[in-house]
DNA sequence: CGAATATATCTACAAATCTTGATATGTCAA
DNA sequence: TTGACATATCAAGATTTGTAGATATATTCG
């Protein structure tokens, strides 16, 4: 990594592994079914029985659904007799408030000098 | 599907297209290349042959993911002579800061009675 | 006007994602 | 045990997304 000017150079590699698990999370969230699960457990922890209801999901695609959200470390899951709960993941919560904060914190300053004619 | 306990039913119309359009934010916003941009749209308004010095983005690349940016809403693009400079959408960022809210807000509530043995 | 520059758009193509239906796994109850 | 239930996983196809390269459009400059 050689010298670093004022402004923005290349990418530095920190902010790129940030933005791939911004990328991940957002992921998660950018898609309609997975956000109504996410709606459906801020009232609390749900057990796949009850998301099928709520949603009109079949059940092999509510599944993959929580996968996704599972492996992006959104929600977890607990196994009672033989129903499985989901909840949210608080840890996540906060990590995806401060990822946003982050991303539209501290706008505004300079309109960068640039590209004058 | 029988009775309606206390809780959630089926998925409220209003709740279905307001998931849909955070779904269209969070997706333009699930992309390392995208998420590099908008910080780097943070500090300012920057015109596209800045963000391709930025970036190790080609032309054609960056311009998709702009275009991806600006269909969600999420920025601006406004043409000043031979250069084109783009800039966050204040906007939308008070619409993501509070579709976030919204999606985070509020949980721990009761632990819906649900599946008793 | 014609050339150069900045950027968008189009065209394939590869890779990721979502959906559905089928099957597997784990758990309880008779 | 066996069967029923709750849920996960697998397999296959359709759709979407991201990339690269080629070309088009707008704007300035000479």
């Amino acid at each position: 990594m050689p010298a670093a000017a004022s402004r923005p150079r290349t990418l530095p590699t920190a902010s790129a592994a940030r933005a791939a698990r911004m990328a991940e999370i957002f992921h998660a969230l950018s898609d309609p079914t997975r956000l109504l699960i996410f709606e459906a457990l801020r009232g609390g922890e749900q057990c796949v029985c009850n998301l099928t209801g709520i949603l009109e999901a079949q059940q092999s695609r509510l599944s993959f659904h929580l996968k996704t959200l599972k492996d992006a470390g959104l929600v977890n899951d607990r196994r009672e007799g033989r129903w499985i709960h989901y909840s949210l993941d608080p840890d996540a919560l906060e990590e995806v408030r401060s990822a946003l904060d982050d991303l539209t914190r501290a706008a505004k300053s300079s309109a960068a000098a640039c590209c004058r004619r």
